[in-house]
DNA sequence: TATGAATGAGTGTTCATTCAT
DNA sequence: AATGAATGAACACTCATTCAT
């Protein structure tokens, strides 16, 4: 009974790194969000933090890892937050409809998040020189999004077009709130995905 | 006769150091597109340049002036190559599918241009940490599409919707070309002209 | 008997400890060969050991204690490993080719002690930038190694030469090995220090 | 006459050049010499220089390439010092005197040289964790002086011996100074030498 | 007009050590 | 007895800018 409970305390251990971590990887995206890609050393999201710079190389075995840890992270919520939303619409359109209200508001509700993420994309890049998160890296979603959109176009729901065109034009739509925001903070969001579904919805639906 | 045309002289100094000027602009241009905004350094485009760096700092006041010129010199000569375009054409709709084609050609023929552009675009900071070039810097230009797209309205060539979504999405499918042709060079964007036209045509026509 | 032996139970303490040491002492010695000095940081030790390298802190009360303690141990074996070989023999010649013999003897089977010995002898410095083991430090094993070949000299065995010359010269014909062993480790070492034994028997003999 | 002369301007900045990377050669030698090699970071160096250490940076492309210049220079003055005394002499034995004597002579002239060479060669690792100047770095010295000793032997002047290992025991011997001048400044160069090579006649003589 | 030289601030990373547990 | 956490100093190197020539 009085001895340690090795796998409590490793337990105990492994919450206080994964919350030191969870920290660290929000005044990184503070930091980002603020002062952008290139200012955010980490010297500034150190001091950002209140902690030495060598904390955050404590916990990170380097700046790239954390980098990618800030993608990894907001990446996936936005996918948990996105992704259930739509297989509870029936038709394509409605669909769309939901994907594009969902996304819009995960955007709205994690504004420095998804900054962060935006400037990451296009300033992250490896030693060769290449960004690290470029076109090829989204693939996977306009992927997922043209596989949607000509299942829509086999149904009948959806008229014939560039499922490619359509797919860019959407997400760069959808990415061009995050600045918007910065901008504009006081966009209504709720009439911005009207306005998309509906512009999306006339430029997919047949006749 | 061999008394010096002080005004010739000056004009002739001048055209030299517009010139030389001219000729920095250029391999910035090529340094940022090749390399990206954070990597193109002083040294990096002097190298490319086969100049000191000096020779920068002494034809611009400070990097910042240099980048300021790539702006506003890319900028200026895609107004030049897309305006004149539009008004040849009579209906509202031709005139949206003159200014979308002529966009698309316009990046599609200064590839470099155009792509260090965007980078200037996203990554360029005043000292504040601010960027230079935001959405409002983009005012200009999407006031003057939705002050056609407001006209095309008030004619009863386009149907209702928010003009400002509307403009705002038309800017962003069409920025979308220079990131995707990096990764795809061979794209065939005659093509994808046509394509655009015919989404924003559906989604600006009446009925 | 159920009342603690606090002899034996410090004793048992202090025999842990010292395994612990011990054990600390080896991986630094595996650590110093194979990676130098310069690159033998508590770090690489506790990680080649898996311990944390807090252990290190515990056991030793800083990095040099350790590494002094590195040079101790090996020193003092090196010693016992020798000496004793030497009055076996009864000439001044027989028992200079048993010094030299048992040396390189020592050297081939004590390789990565012997050439972690040497990393730190060459790189080891105290605070003001002295080496911790110069020449002088080296000076009781020259001064026995003198004391014998005077006393060679003196029992008319050894012609008349600077002891301090053939002294240091001796050491560092032996010492030239463990590196030579890095290099080639298939040497033959039996045929090395016969040729060692051959050369300064010719070096320091009458006539 | 009054146009630059561009070669004559070329060779002067140049020669200023020259002389600034052989200033701040000189003082990397210095505090090499001093502070050994591991202590001898730029910042130390440019402190002793008085310099900034973006100075020694501009000057050469990597502190690598600094090194590396340290070990060209010492190692090309040596050569040109003492490998022109050893044809002036007509026998083996005088040979091997005069390289002796030179290579002592050296050493004695030029010590913070040599010293910092030695810290180098022991110290100096590439990425890779190997030492940049190990034993088969010293091969061309080590085959030159073999191919001397076996022209001895065929000549008859020298008696049979494995060359290998004569070469390196008088290598060694000879690069004992170093480390025994930091500690016996005064010792006597001349009386050492006298030794060094009678040990040297005796051990390669024939008879 | 052009440039080599120099600088101080900044970059990410590693280091031995300390401390609370 | 052991260790995760944290720190400030130091590392080599790059940066935009200034200045004398």
């Amino acid at each position: 009974m009085w001895t340690k409970n090795k796998t409590t305390d490793q337990n105990y251990r492994s919450s206080i790194e994964a919350a030191r971590r969870a920290q660290i990887i929000t005044y990184a995206i503070e930091t980002i969000a603020a002062r952008g890609y290139a200012q955010a050393s980490l010297a500034q999201i150190a001091k950002r933090a209140g902690m030495s710079k060598s904390v955050i190389s404590y916990h990170f075995t380097s700046k790239d890892e954390l980098i990618e840890q800030v993608v990894t992270d907001t990446y996936t919520s936005a996918l948990h937050f996105i992704l259930p939303k739509i297989p509870a619409q029936s038709t394509a359109s409605d669909q769309l409809r939901a994907y594009i209200q969902a996304d819009v508001d995960f955007i709205g509700t994690h504004r420095m998040q998804v900054a962060a993420l935006v400037e990451i994309m296009t300033n992250f890049r490896t030693g060769d020189g290449k960004l690290r998160y470029d076109v090829q890296a989204e693939e996977p979603i306009l992927a997922g999004l043209e596989t949607f959109l000509r299942k829509g176009q086999q149904d009948g729901d959806f008229r014939t077009f560039d499922t490619r065109v359509m797919a860019v034009t959407m997400r760069r739509a959808i990415d061009a709130l995050p600045h918007l925001l910065t901008a504009y903070p006081d966009l209504d969001l709720d009439a911005y995905a009207r306005e998309l579904v509906a512009l999306f919805d006339r430029a997919t639906r047949k006749g």
